[in-house]
DNA sequence: TTATATGCAAAAGCTTTGCATGGGT
DNA sequence: ACCCATGCAAAGCTTTTGCATATAA
Protein backbone atom coordinates (compact mmCIF):
# COMPACT_ATOMS: atom_id res chain seq x y z
CA UNK A 1 0.00 0.00 0.00
CA UNK A 2 1.35 3.85 -1.10
CA UNK A 3 0.92 4.59 2.54
CA UNK A 4 3.48 2.49 4.00
CA UNK A 5 6.32 2.70 1.34
CA UNK A 6 9.33 3.75 1.85
CA UNK A 7 9.63 7.61 1.30
CA UNK A 8 11.35 8.58 -1.79
CA UNK A 9 15.21 9.67 -1.35
CA UNK A 10 14.61 13.47 -1.57
CA UNK A 11 11.98 13.40 1.35
CA UNK A 12 14.34 11.04 3.29
CA UNK A 13 17.05 12.61 2.94
CA UNK A 14 15.83 16.00 3.96
CA UNK A 15 14.37 14.95 6.78
CA UNK A 16 17.18 12.93 8.21
CA UNK A 17 19.30 16.03 7.75
CA UNK A 18 17.08 18.51 9.66
CA UNK A 19 16.43 15.91 12.24
CA UNK A 20 19.78 15.08 12.92
CA UNK A 21 20.46 19.38 13.31
CA UNK A 22 17.72 20.02 15.22
CA UNK A 23 18.39 16.83 17.70
CA UNK A 24 22.41 17.93 17.98
CA UNK A 25 21.40 21.43 18.79
CA UNK A 26 18.59 20.32 21.27
CA UNK A 27 22.11 18.67 22.96
CA UNK A 28 20.42 15.50 22.23
CA UNK A 29 23.06 12.66 22.10
CA UNK A 30 22.73 9.76 19.35
CA UNK A 31 22.38 6.91 21.36
CA UNK A 32 20.75 3.48 19.91
CA UNK A 33 17.42 3.66 20.43
CA UNK A 34 16.97 7.00 19.07
CA UNK A 35 19.19 6.70 16.02
CA UNK A 36 17.31 3.20 15.32
CA UNK A 37 13.37 5.18 15.92
CA UNK A 38 14.71 8.29 13.48
CA UNK A 39 16.32 6.42 10.48
CA UNK A 40 13.57 4.04 10.84
CA UNK A 41 10.93 6.81 10.77
CA UNK A 42 12.97 8.51 7.60
CA UNK A 43 12.76 5.09 5.49
CA UNK A 44 9.45 4.18 6.15
CA UNK A 45 7.80 6.71 8.34
CA UNK A 46 6.20 9.18 5.30
CA UNK A 47 2.93 8.08 6.93
CA UNK A 48 1.21 7.41 10.15
CA UNK A 49 2.91 4.71 12.04
CA UNK A 50 2.34 3.49 15.56
CA UNK A 51 4.76 2.99 18.33
CA UNK A 52 3.96 -0.45 18.09
CA UNK A 53 5.01 -0.39 14.23
CA UNK A 54 7.75 1.49 14.51
CA UNK A 55 8.64 -1.26 17.19
CA UNK A 56 8.69 -3.89 15.07
CA UNK A 57 9.90 -2.03 12.17
CA UNK A 58 13.32 -1.22 13.73
CA UNK A 59 16.20 -3.48 12.69
CA UNK A 60 15.93 -7.00 14.60
CA UNK A 61 18.25 -6.84 17.37
CA UNK A 62 19.14 -3.04 16.91
CA UNK A 63 17.24 -2.78 20.23
CA UNK A 64 14.42 -0.29 20.77
CA UNK A 65 12.46 -0.89 24.21
CA UNK A 66 9.03 0.11 24.16
CA UNK A 67 9.82 3.26 26.99
CA UNK A 68 12.78 4.15 24.52
CA UNK A 69 10.37 4.22 21.48
CA UNK A 70 7.88 6.58 23.20
CA UNK A 71 10.12 8.99 24.48
CA UNK A 72 12.23 9.40 21.02
CA UNK A 73 8.35 9.86 19.20
CA UNK A 74 7.60 12.57 21.88
CA UNK A 75 11.55 14.57 21.84
CA UNK A 76 11.12 14.20 18.08
CA UNK A 77 7.64 15.47 17.91
CA UNK A 78 8.25 18.66 20.82
CA UNK A 79 11.14 19.27 18.14
CA UNK A 80 8.73 19.73 15.15
CA UNK A 81 9.92 16.72 13.44
CA UNK A 82 6.97 14.62 13.40
CA UNK A 83 3.47 15.25 12.76
CA UNK A 84 0.63 13.43 14.74
CA UNK A 85 -2.83 11.79 15.12
CA UNK A 86 -5.02 10.17 17.06
CA UNK A 87 -6.75 7.51 15.83
CA UNK A 88 -9.96 6.17 17.04
CA UNK A 89 -8.68 2.72 18.21
CA UNK A 90 -6.63 4.72 20.72
CA UNK A 91 -3.96 4.32 19.41
CA UNK A 92 -1.22 7.69 18.32
CA UNK A 93 0.11 7.25 14.90
CA UNK A 94 3.27 9.81 13.55
CA UNK A 95 4.82 10.43 10.53
CA UNK A 96 7.51 12.78 9.26
CA UNK A 97 7.05 16.21 8.71
CA UNK A 98 8.58 17.71 5.66
CA UNK A 99 8.72 21.52 5.80
CA UNK A 100 7.78 21.58 1.99
CA UNK A 101 5.02 19.08 1.27
CA UNK A 102 2.28 17.81 3.72
CA UNK A 103 -0.48 15.69 3.23
CA UNK A 104 -4.20 15.06 4.87
CA UNK A 105 -5.94 11.68 5.51
CA UNK A 106 -8.34 9.58 3.79
CA UNK A 107 -10.76 6.88 5.67
CA UNK A 108 -12.24 4.69 4.02
CA UNK A 109 -15.55 3.49 6.64
CA UNK A 110 -15.85 0.17 4.72
CA UNK A 111 -12.05 -1.09 5.17
CA UNK A 112 -10.41 1.03 7.41
CA UNK A 113 -7.94 1.97 4.98
CA UNK A 114 -6.06 5.31 5.33
CA UNK A 115 -5.13 7.14 2.57
CA UNK A 116 -2.53 10.72 2.28
CA UNK A 117 -3.94 12.80 -0.20
CA UNK A 118 -2.57 16.80 -1.12
CA UNK A 119 -4.69 20.06 -2.33
CA UNK A 120 -3.35 23.13 -2.86
CA UNK A 121 -7.22 24.46 -2.85
CA UNK A 122 -7.86 23.39 0.94
CA UNK A 123 -4.56 24.61 2.20
CA UNK A 124 -5.31 28.42 0.75
CA UNK A 125 -8.71 28.09 2.73
CA UNK A 126 -7.02 26.77 5.82
CA UNK A 127 -4.44 30.06 5.55
CA UNK A 128 -7.49 32.05 4.99
CA UNK A 129 -9.49 30.74 8.01
CA UNK A 130 -6.64 30.59 10.27
CA UNK A 131 -6.09 34.16 9.59
CA UNK A 132 -9.84 35.34 9.90
CA UNK A 133 -9.80 33.69 13.28
CA UNK A 134 -6.36 35.58 13.99
CA UNK A 135 -4.25 32.81 14.64
CA UNK A 136 -0.86 32.38 14.27
CA UNK A 137 -1.23 28.62 12.32
CA UNK A 138 1.32 25.87 13.94
CA UNK A 139 -0.22 22.66 12.20
CA UNK A 140 -3.40 21.45 11.26
CA UNK A 141 -5.02 18.27 10.60
CA UNK A 142 -7.52 17.10 8.22
CA UNK A 143 -9.27 13.91 8.42
CA UNK A 144 -11.80 13.02 5.59
CA UNK A 145 -14.29 9.59 6.23
CA UNK A 146 -16.34 7.97 3.41
CA UNK A 147 -16.65 5.31 0.91
CA UNK A 148 -15.42 5.17 -2.41
CA UNK A 149 -18.27 6.31 -4.69
CA UNK A 150 -19.36 3.23 -6.85
CA UNK A 151 -20.76 4.66 -10.32
CA UNK B 1 -16.29 29.71 27.97
CA UNK B 2 -18.65 29.60 24.69
CA UNK B 3 -17.28 26.13 24.19
CA UNK B 4 -19.62 24.25 27.07
CA UNK B 5 -22.76 26.59 27.35
CA UNK B 6 -25.98 25.59 26.84
CA UNK B 7 -26.92 24.83 23.59
CA UNK B 8 -29.65 27.16 22.42
CA UNK B 9 -33.19 25.77 22.50
CA UNK B 10 -33.53 25.01 18.43
CA UNK B 11 -30.84 23.21 18.07
CA UNK B 12 -31.51 21.42 21.35
CA UNK B 13 -34.90 19.98 20.25
CA UNK B 14 -34.08 19.39 16.88
CA UNK B 15 -30.89 16.90 18.16
CA UNK B 16 -33.49 15.36 21.10
CA UNK B 17 -36.10 14.60 18.45
CA UNK B 18 -33.76 13.21 16.26
CA UNK B 19 -31.96 11.18 18.76
CA UNK B 20 -35.45 10.03 20.04
CA UNK B 21 -35.93 8.72 16.83
CA UNK B 22 -33.11 6.96 15.67
CA UNK B 23 -33.10 5.22 18.68
CA UNK B 24 -36.47 4.25 18.77
CA UNK B 25 -36.27 3.26 14.84
CA UNK B 26 -33.25 1.00 16.43
CA UNK B 27 -35.23 -0.53 18.99
CA UNK B 28 -33.33 1.31 21.97
CA UNK B 29 -35.09 1.34 25.04
CA UNK B 30 -35.55 4.17 27.50
CA UNK B 31 -33.49 3.09 30.15
CA UNK B 32 -32.31 5.81 32.77
CA UNK B 33 -28.51 6.47 32.33
CA UNK B 34 -29.79 6.66 28.28
CA UNK B 35 -32.04 9.15 29.39
CA UNK B 36 -29.52 10.88 31.07
CA UNK B 37 -26.53 10.95 28.74
CA UNK B 38 -28.97 11.54 26.06
CA UNK B 39 -30.97 14.63 27.60
CA UNK B 40 -27.01 15.58 29.19
CA UNK B 41 -25.97 15.82 25.68
CA UNK B 42 -28.35 17.79 24.32
CA UNK B 43 -28.44 20.23 26.77
CA UNK B 44 -24.77 20.76 27.00
CA UNK B 45 -23.36 18.67 24.08
CA UNK B 46 -22.67 21.40 21.76
CA UNK B 47 -18.59 20.96 21.84
CA UNK B 48 -16.85 18.48 22.57
CA UNK B 49 -17.03 16.15 26.17
CA UNK B 50 -15.41 13.39 27.45
CA UNK B 51 -17.22 10.62 29.09
CA UNK B 52 -15.96 11.91 32.12
CA UNK B 53 -17.41 15.38 31.89
CA UNK B 54 -20.24 13.75 30.74
CA UNK B 55 -20.75 11.44 33.91
CA UNK B 56 -20.32 14.45 35.77
CA UNK B 57 -22.93 16.44 34.26
CA UNK B 58 -25.68 14.06 34.68
CA UNK B 59 -28.30 14.93 37.20
CA UNK B 60 -26.51 13.80 41.03
CA UNK B 61 -27.93 11.09 42.37
CA UNK B 62 -29.89 10.52 38.03
CA UNK B 63 -26.88 7.42 38.10
CA UNK B 64 -24.87 7.10 35.02
CA UNK B 65 -22.33 4.44 35.76
CA UNK B 66 -18.65 5.06 33.66
CA UNK B 67 -19.75 1.65 31.65
CA UNK B 68 -23.52 2.83 30.82
CA UNK B 69 -21.86 6.19 29.85
CA UNK B 70 -19.66 4.62 27.49
CA UNK B 71 -22.30 2.29 26.18
CA UNK B 72 -24.80 4.88 25.34
CA UNK B 73 -21.98 7.25 23.61
CA UNK B 74 -20.71 4.03 21.17
CA UNK B 75 -24.69 3.72 20.24
CA UNK B 76 -24.91 7.21 19.54
CA UNK B 77 -21.65 7.17 17.33
CA UNK B 78 -23.03 4.43 15.45
CA UNK B 79 -26.46 5.90 14.79
CA UNK B 80 -24.43 8.91 13.53
CA UNK B 81 -26.02 11.04 16.42
CA UNK B 82 -22.46 12.07 17.47
CA UNK B 83 -19.47 13.34 16.48
CA UNK B 84 -16.32 12.59 17.98
CA UNK B 85 -12.81 13.70 18.22
CA UNK B 86 -9.51 12.07 19.91
CA UNK B 87 -7.06 14.24 21.82
CA UNK B 88 -3.89 13.84 22.18
CA UNK B 89 -4.53 13.48 26.00
CA UNK B 90 -5.99 9.86 25.30
CA UNK B 91 -9.40 10.84 25.54
CA UNK B 92 -12.24 11.17 23.08
CA UNK B 93 -14.25 13.81 23.14
CA UNK B 94 -17.86 14.10 21.68
CA UNK B 95 -20.36 16.08 20.71
CA UNK B 96 -23.43 16.74 18.92
CA UNK B 97 -24.31 16.10 15.19
CA UNK B 98 -26.48 18.83 14.12
CA UNK B 99 -27.10 17.65 10.97
CA UNK B 100 -28.22 21.71 9.74
CA UNK B 101 -24.93 23.11 11.37
CA UNK B 102 -21.44 21.73 12.06
CA UNK B 103 -18.10 23.59 13.06
CA UNK B 104 -14.49 22.76 13.36
CA UNK B 105 -11.77 23.21 16.26
CA UNK B 106 -8.90 25.73 17.17
CA UNK B 107 -6.66 25.11 19.45
CA UNK B 108 -4.64 27.37 21.44
CA UNK B 109 -1.18 25.71 21.74
CA UNK B 110 -0.44 27.88 24.55
CA UNK B 111 -3.36 27.05 26.82
CA UNK B 112 -5.20 23.95 25.63
CA UNK B 113 -7.96 26.06 24.69
CA UNK B 114 -10.12 24.24 22.14
CA UNK B 115 -12.89 27.27 20.71
CA UNK B 116 -15.14 25.70 17.53
CA UNK B 117 -15.60 27.84 14.49
CA UNK B 118 -17.22 27.66 11.11
CA UNK B 119 -16.42 28.48 7.53
CA UNK B 120 -18.15 28.00 4.11
CA UNK B 121 -15.17 28.63 1.58
CA UNK B 122 -13.28 25.34 4.17
CA UNK B 123 -16.24 23.43 3.41
CA UNK B 124 -16.63 23.92 -0.26
CA UNK B 125 -13.22 23.34 -0.32
CA UNK B 126 -13.79 19.90 1.48
CA UNK B 127 -16.28 19.15 -0.55
CA UNK B 128 -14.51 19.70 -3.77
CA UNK B 129 -11.30 17.06 -2.29
CA UNK B 130 -13.93 14.48 -1.50
CA UNK B 131 -15.18 14.85 -5.12
CA UNK B 132 -12.00 14.63 -6.42
CA UNK B 133 -11.14 11.75 -4.78
CA UNK B 134 -14.14 9.58 -5.60
CA UNK B 135 -15.58 9.71 -1.85
CA UNK B 136 -18.69 9.96 -0.65
CA UNK B 137 -18.20 11.73 2.17
CA UNK B 138 -19.39 10.62 5.67
CA UNK B 139 -18.10 12.65 7.93
CA UNK B 140 -14.41 14.75 8.02
CA UNK B 141 -13.04 16.87 10.85
CA UNK B 142 -10.56 19.39 11.10
CA UNK B 143 -8.60 20.65 13.65
CA UNK B 144 -6.19 24.38 13.54
CA UNK B 145 -3.35 24.73 16.00
CA UNK B 146 -1.67 27.61 16.74
CA UNK B 147 -1.18 31.00 19.18
CA UNK B 148 -3.32 33.79 19.12
CA UNK B 149 -1.74 36.35 17.31
CA UNK B 150 -0.52 39.49 18.44
CA UNK B 151 -0.71 42.15 16.64
C1' DT C 1 34.15 12.08 33.84
C1' DT C 2 29.53 13.40 33.81
C1' DA C 3 25.26 14.21 32.03
C1' DT C 4 22.38 11.65 28.94
C1' DA C 5 20.24 7.42 26.95
C1' DT C 6 18.32 2.87 27.46
C1' DG C 7 15.64 -1.15 29.20
C1' DC C 8 12.88 -3.54 32.23
C1' DA C 9 9.18 -3.73 34.90
C1' DA C 10 5.74 -1.42 37.36
C1' DA C 11 2.25 2.10 37.29
C1' DA C 12 -1.26 5.05 35.06
C1' DG C 13 -5.29 6.08 32.62
C1' DC C 14 -9.01 5.59 29.60
C1' DT C 15 -12.15 2.31 27.77
C1' DT C 16 -14.27 -2.24 27.33
C1' DT C 17 -16.35 -6.50 28.91
C1' DG C 18 -18.53 -10.28 31.89
C1' DC C 19 -22.13 -11.13 34.61
C1' DA C 20 -25.94 -10.81 37.75
C1' DT C 21 -29.76 -7.73 38.59
C1' DG C 22 -33.23 -4.36 37.58
C1' DG C 23 -36.50 -2.31 34.28
C1' DG C 24 -39.12 -1.18 29.78
C1' DT C 25 -42.89 -2.52 26.66
C1' DA D 1 -43.00 -12.62 30.04
C1' DC D 2 -39.10 -11.35 27.46
C1' DC D 3 -35.58 -8.92 26.13
C1' DC D 4 -33.02 -4.86 26.99
C1' DA D 5 -30.52 -1.73 30.08
C1' DT D 6 -27.65 -0.91 34.06
C1' DG D 7 -23.86 -1.21 37.50
C1' DC D 8 -20.06 -3.06 39.55
C1' DA D 9 -15.87 -4.85 39.25
C1' DA D 10 -12.55 -7.01 36.63
C1' DA D 11 -9.94 -6.97 32.57
C1' DG D 12 -7.56 -4.83 28.35
C1' DC D 13 -4.59 -1.72 26.09
C1' DT D 14 -1.75 1.98 25.05
C1' DT D 15 1.33 5.10 27.05
C1' DT D 16 4.13 6.89 30.98
C1' DT D 17 7.38 6.63 34.79
C1' DG D 18 10.98 4.96 38.27
C1' DC D 19 15.27 3.34 38.60
C1' DA D 20 19.58 0.97 37.93
C1' DT D 21 22.84 0.43 34.25
C1' DA D 22 25.26 1.49 30.09
C1' DT D 23 27.18 5.03 27.00
C1' DA D 24 28.04 9.25 24.18
C1' DA D 25 31.12 13.37 24.28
Amino acid sequence: MAARSPADGAVRDRWLELATRRMTAAGLRAGAARTAVVETLAREGQCLLSAAEITSLLRPGGGGSTASVYRVLMELSDLGLLRRLDGRDGVARFEIADPEHHHHHVVDERTGEVRPFTDDDLERSIERVADRLGIELRSHEVVLRGVRREA
